[in-house]
DNA sequence: AATAGTCGCAACCGCCGCAGC
DNA sequence: TGCTGCGGCGGTTGCGACTAT
């Protein structure tokens, strides 16, 4: 899948931010003089505070769309594109910043093993993701991992790895964290019963330290809602054909077999060339603090 | 402390498809 | 039907931040 690289001249090389001489954007016809002129004055590179608090304020009182009439309009000295850009993958309101949670790390494993790199379709099932955002993921992490295995990240075998080894254990972190938090949860709940003299059962609390609270956040606001859309049938139906095969619902029917099951015998995943990685995988991973990626492949 | 190497992210690029004329 | 402009997409890369030596 992967395109020949096109030569091109980089100019962001060059004065990051400074204006410079637009050679090609077919969205900026080179026709009349007038346009020339603006192109002239057109910046690339970083957005200034100023910049962005003027598109944010533009997008506000408009609305979005038309990108290169609104970039004009609200008077900024970038094409349309940038500021489309800009705006869908860094101001938006309900962009979301920070690491991806193991809900979302495992919903883009499974999605992009059954559509590849097509980033924007598996951001519609990442609310507050962008395309970038998980593309630049799966590039620097996931490649990277792949790297390690020797193999490509469009590989079988890699896939086989992902399938079989890290999404189950993306799964078991998952059970696990929910665990911890009911467990927080419950003995929070138990606390102040206790306190009150009365049963903790059915009360609603914060997870009771600050770990404890940002996980709780990350999983409820979006962990469930993607296991929500995951989960869903019908929409598994539409998107895959044959949903059966889906390895996180074949997962949640109690189907999928564990990564131990699979680095020994019998199982699916059998490349003789990762089984030592699969062996020291699956006894490494009975630890407390498991579901960063990080973790995962750090057992090797 | 200085330097080299690596990583992650923001931003750019060209290509493509669609809509309007 | 062909042309043009635009928006969207996936691929690529420069650069600052971070880490190792």
């Amino acid at each position: 899948m992967a395109e020949p690289q096109r030569s091109r001249s980089r100019s962001r090389a060059s004065s990051p931010g400074a204006p410079v001489e637009l050679d090609d954007d077919h969205g900026q016809p080179g026709g009349a003089a007038q346009d020339q002129e603006e192109q002239l004055e057109l910046r690339r590179g970083p957005w200034t505070v100023d910049e962005d608090l003027t598109l944010v304020n533009y997008i506000a009182d408009h609305g979005e769309g038309r990108w290169n009439s609104l970039a004009r309009a609200a008077g900024l000295k970038r094409t349309g594109k940038s500021c489309r850009l800009r705006w869908l993958n860094y101001l938006r309101p309900d962009v979301k910043r920070g690491n991806f949670t193991a809900d979302e790390q495992l919903l883009i494993l499974d999605l992009h093993t059954r559509w590849g790199n097509r980033w924007s379709k598996i951001a519609q099932h990442l609310p507050g993701r962008t395309d970038n955002e998980i593309k630049n993921y799966w590039r620097t992490r996931v490649q990277k991992h792949a790297k390690q295995l020797n193999c490509d990240a469009n590989s079988k075998r890699f896939k086989d790895a992902m399938r079989y080894l890290w999404m189950p254990h993306l799964v078991d972190a998952d059970d696990h964290r929910r665990r911890l938090l009911q467990a927080a949860h419950h003995h929070h709940a138990a606390d102040v019963a206790a306190a009150h003299g009365l049963s903790g059962a059915g009360m609603v609390t914060s997870a009771s330290s600050d770990s404890f609270a940002t996980t709780a956040e990350s999983y409820d606001d979006v962990g469930g809602l993607c296991y929500a859309n995951l989960l869903h049938a019908g929409e598994m139906a539409a998107v895959g054909g044959g949903g059966g095969c889906w390895p996180h619902e074949a997962n949640h029917q109690g189907l999928w077999p564990a990564a131990a099951d699979q680095a020994g015998s019998g199982g699916q995943f059998q490349d003789p060339e990762l089984s030592g990685w699969v062996q020291g995988f699956s006894e490494g991973m009975i630890t407390e603090n498991f579901w960063a990626l990080e973790d995962i492949w750090k057992i090797q």
